[in-house]
Parts: structure tokens; C-alpha cells; sequence
DNA sequence: GTTCAAAAACGTACCCGGTACGGTTTATGC
DNA sequence: GCATAAACCGTACCGGGTACGTTTTTGAAC
């Protein structure tokens, strides 16, 4: 296909609506901003605008996703499900992001948690990998054993997201907050594997 | 305040709208009725169905919700909030739906089963009561362990709720369906208190 | 260079959910 | 009865998203 020049003038394009858009949604909050007001910054036409992000929600959420299932999926051998995640998450605090851009993940993380719909938004985004998780696990148990693992992964990955990116929101550094989310990873795993009969403090 | 005549009246044509709404709602989908149409078919000016129901979603959804953050601030002295959520959808389980019209619950399962929307919003509403649970948790187990309770038990909820919902769509008689979700109860809230660790066939 | 087909972008008009506004009916308390 | 507040109404509007037919750009072949 040769590297098209074609090729390069989309991603062009599309990085220029996204980085348009959320220069708007940072500067005066997701809602407030119309898409016609990102599409006309951006020199393109709505419908333009459209052909590359199906919704508004996908300008603010783009590259906002985890891949439980896939992590799942290509576990090694001998390894459980579970056992498998928390060194996949346990990885990622210590590591930190990596070699994504801090400054524009992090205008991300601020324009989402300022808005209550792109909250939801997430939330729905973490469902769907939930059901894709769900698939996986059923192949080692069965039935609801299977859904209701996935579900309580799901929640709990998702709960260790959400009090990540508060932290990064309200300016706690990249650093520290990772600090954070490594003994987070510990716990919430602890928890899933030993269950609430495990914590101290509580009879059963 | 006298059970007035207003009062009435009002009662009635909320339940009118209602009731055109879920009738059309489950002859042709969810997606495919404008508000117009019902607010047309149940005499009455779009402006006045926003008045009683704020959202389209609300027509279909209103009334499918569970109080789990009110289950838990009730609860017994001695009892541990997981204890008391356990008895609490046991005995739902045991009892069966109770004094609600069946008939209309049940096309209201049919109705949200059929249209990915209405699923995704009632996944939404249990993320409401997420927040109210982890609240009310946060009281006994302060942090993110709290948070973390509560995501998981809402997230096993759900699964049971939606396992439940998919059997009545799909035609199963509601006594089965009931004693489905009484074991399956119990076996969600093992797997709360006990851990993926205590699941057999699995070595840790 | 010219030509041509595919594809990207365009403008416009439209649908639908939801709101604002200002005016009209109707129950209720006096 | 009568005033008042609440329920209701019609219409016009907004914003997200789509349909459609047209124009521009691009890659490649001649």
C-alpha cells in the first residue's frame, strides 16, 4: 500500500479534530461545547467530523480502554484468570503510563472527570469489556460462575481506575499517584481472591 | 390536601402515558417510537410528557430500580451489610416479584431486553446506586475498600438481576425463574464473602 | 501531462430528543 | 363566584446525528 500520502492526511486530519476538540472541552467543559463549534475550528464539515468520530462522546473517550479480555486471553500457561490481571495492573502502576503524551492524557483524564456523562460514558465502555471478559472466563467456569467473576473483575478494575484518575485530576503527580495505585492493586486483588471474610476488622 | 381531584387526575394520565408508552414500545421497539407518537396516542402535548417523565428512557425504565444503600443502612445491629444484602435478595428470590402486576412487569423485562439502550440504562442506574452503596460502606470499611465492596456487590447484583430478566424474556415461567435466582443468590454472595480462592477446581 | 475512478469532503436539509416561552384552561381555597 | 396557582398547550428552537447528492482531491495508468 506504500504509505500512502492519502493515508497520512486522514490521521492528519483526525488528530487535528481531536486535539481541536479537546482544547474546547478543557477550556470550557465538555457540555458547553457544540460539535458544530469543533467542527467549524477545525476547518471540516460536520458530517467530516462524523465520518471520523461516530459520536461527540468518542472525541472526549477516544483511546480511554483497557483490554481485560485480552489480557485474560493471552495468560500463560499455568496461570489463573485473576492471577493474570493483577500482574498485568500490578505492571502498569509500577511502570507508570509509558510512552503515551502525560500532558494530553491528563487534559483527558481532567475534561472527563469533569462531566458527569462522560463518567457514564466510561462506565459503559468498561460493560462493554466486561461481557468480552465474561466470554473468556466462562471457558474456565461455566455459567454464572464465569459472569459474576468477570463483573466483580470489572467493578473492581474500574473502581481502581476511577480513584486513579481523581487523583491525577486534582493534581496529584503522575508519580505519587502511581505510588498509590500499585497498594490499590494489591488490595482490591486481595479482596477479590479472599473475599470480604478476609478483612480484618469484621466477623465473617 | 383533601385526596383531591388535581391529584387524581394528575395519577391518570401518568399511568395513561405510561401505559401507551410501554404498548407501543413493545409492539414495535423501544428505538423505533417517537415520544410524538406516544405523546400523540396518549392525548397529551410532548411539553406535558416531559412534565411527568423527563426522559424518554424514564418512560421504559421507571420503576426497575433496587435500594441496596437503603437494604444496608436498615440493617439489623450485629449484621454485616453483606449479611443483610444476602437475606435481602434471598427472600426477594423466595417470595417472587410480590404484589407487583406481573403482566406488566413482564413486558417492561421484554421491553429492556430487546434494546441494547434501555439495557445499557438500567446498567447506569445500578452505577447510581454504586456510588449511594459505596457511601454507605465507606461508614464501616472507610477508603477504597469500601468503594471496592461496593463496586463488586453491585456489580453481582446486576449480573443476577440480568440473569433473572433474560430468563423471563425468554419465556421462562416465573416460578422457575424464582427458583433459579434463590441458588444463584447464594452463589454470588459466596463468591463476595469467600473469594474467587474458594471456587472448586481451581488451585488458588 | 491527461484522464479516470475511488474516496474524501462538502452543503443542505432533515429527524429526533429535549427545552423555552408565552398563553390558555381548570381545579381549589376563600 | 372569584382569584390564584397549577396543569396544559402550540410553536419555535437547540444540539446531536443521518441521508443524499455534489464537488473536490488523490493515486495511478496512460
Amino acid at each position: 500500500m506504500m504509505a500512502g500520502l492519502r493515508e497520512r492526511k486522514k490521521e492528519q486530519t483526525r488528530r487535528r479534530i481531536s486535539e481541536v476538540a479537546m482544547r474546547l472541552f478543557d477550556a470550557r467543559g465538555y457540555e458547553a461545547v457544540t460539535v458544530n463549534e469543533i467542527a467549524e475550528a477545525a476547518g471540516v464539515a460536520k458530517v467530516t467530523l462524523f465520518n471520523y468520530f461516530p459520536t461527540k462522546e468518542s472525541l472526549a473517550l477516544d483511546g480511554v480502554m483497557d483490554d481485560t479480555a485480552a489480557v485474560v486471553a493471552g495468560r500463560g500457561e499455568g496461570r489463573t484468570p485473576l492471577a493474570a490481571l493483577r500482574e498485568h495492573y500490578r505492571a502498569m502502576g509500577a511502570r507508570g503510563v509509558g510512552d503515551l503524551d502525560v500532558e494530553a492524557m491528563l487534559t483527558k483524564v481532567r475534561v472527563i472527570a469533569a462531566s458527569p456523562a462522560l463518567v457514564a460514558g466510561v462506565q459503559r465502555t468498561h460493560a462493554g469489556q466486561r461481557a468480552a471478559l465474561a466470554a473468556e472466563l466462562e471457558d474456565v467456569h461455566p455459567g454464572l460462575t464465569g459472569r459474576l467473576m468477570a463483573a466483580q473483575i470489572t467493578a473492581a478494575v474500574t473502581t481502581l481506575q476511577e480513584a486513579f484518575f481523581q487523583r491525577l485530576a486534582t493534581g496529584v503527580p503522575l508519580e505519587e499517584a502511581g505510588q498509590c495505585l500499585v497498594e490499590e492493586v494489591e488490595l482490591a486483588f486481595d479482596l477479590l481472591e479472599h473475599g470480604f471474610s478476609s478483612i480484618k476488622g469484621e466477623k465473617s
